[in-house]
DNA sequence: CAACATATTGGTCACTTGGCCAATAATGGT
DNA sequence: ACCATTATTGGCCAAGTGACCAATATGTTG
């Protein structure tokens, strides 16, 4: 994109490595973080390999980077602090599972992945995890105060909400679509169970607010 | 191994062939399925890359089939069919949680990564997958024929038990160890609940037979 | 035992990857 | 307006990959 031709252009060094890293954040989001690569990234944003060994001089570094910041955002926008709990539940949990959200999926998958040949990686993905469920354990803790949920273990429930979500996400690479409903309500289900919810309490929301956006009023 | 000097000895083709394929699931059960490749194949037999490509012409056929057999080899093990419904799902369960069954989640993940960029392998889990839930379906009518499950959807609940198990297996390339009692029973639990069975049923069982060889009688 | 079919070798080729570096040009400070 | 700093380039290297093939040796067959 923008102009092909080579006139160098120089920018200040916190804004080019910015560029990188989004770029970088651009390719893991659309094609996988393995698809991260010093010539890959040079080519989106139309410079050369080596300005961006300049700035990562390890590309393994710029992987893990690109990781942190996709997976910050993406969970940072579900963690809106807006409504009720059994709201803000509803709401993390529907997004979680919509079609837009298997691109997250797939970005987790490719960091389990390299988690295996990088301990950077296991690192970044330990951290992220656990900062996932601190938010998560914490939204429990309050519906469990405001009497949306049940009376439950908060961490124990987290992790097995954490874990559905995962179970889910391991078909985000499948090509075919969804057979059974089970497999779409699986997390709402689980969530229900693991809440001590009212059968059907999240599932009825999560058809519902398929739209995205959230209509009801407190 | 065996010997290091080159002194070609020659194979009937169907022997060679399968010998070069275990070779093949070998490395991808030890170092996963992106780790197959022309010449650590060939290395592993003491034989020259060519020969293997005389057999695989395609690497990725080779892939896809070590995938099958490795899957296909762990599987056949998880379903024998002796004991009650109740037995057998118990020690399903159990295997499938515990830590020799790590190989077998890492493969799972190897073969849904490569999913992504090979759609023979995509077909192959999709196939594997389809496989596996006919025969836990049906261990799961066989239990509600027995009384040993409650009355319950038998095909929904049998994807609940995967997706279960998949959200327990992308843990598998985490480095730490389970650090809450909720991970580790997670399977068990949402098994016991998808089954209707009484809290503690299967999570009593896992947690007895973890040593790997059920004691009981009948 | 000789001849044949072919399993096996050794080598080549094109391609991709990460990493590195001297030379160059753009920018900001003086 | 000059100059020093350094962002940026173009080019190179080594390693690893899949694919392919002519030549060779081996086991079997006639």
């Amino acid at each position: 994109m923008s102009t092909p031709r080579h006139g160098r252009t120089r920018k200040p060094p916190a804004a080019r490595r910015a560029e990188i890293l989004t770029a970088a954040v651009r390719i893991a989001l659309g094609e996988g973080l393995d698809r991260i690569t010093l010539r890959a990234v040079a080519d989106s944003l139309d410079v050369r390999p080596g300005l961006v060994h300049h700035y990562f001089p390890a590309v393994e570094d710029l992987i893990v980077e690109a990781f942190r910041t996709a997976a910050a955002t993406e969970r940072s926008a579900l963690f809106e602090a807006t409504g009720t709990p059994l709201e803000r539940m509803s709401r993390l949990l529907t997004s979680l599972t919509g079609p837009q959200a298997q691109a997250g999926h797939r970005l987790w998958s490719s960091a389990r992945h390299i988690s295996r040949s990088s301990a950077a990686m296991a690192m970044a993905v330990e951290e992220l995890e656990e900062l996932g469920r601190a938010q998560m354990t914490e939204l429990i803790r309050e519906g469990m105060g405001s009497g949306d949920f049940g009376d439950v273990d908060a961490t124990a429930t987290c992790v097995r909400i954490y874990m559905a979500i995962d179970g889910f996400g391991a078909y985000a690479n499948s090509p075919l679509p969804f057979g059974h409903e089970a497999y779409e309500f699986f997390v709402a289900d689980v969530a229900e169970w693991a809440l001590d919810l009212a059968r059907g309490t999240l599932r009825a929301r999560a058809s519902r607010g398929a739209t995205g956006t959230t209509v009801e009023r407190s």
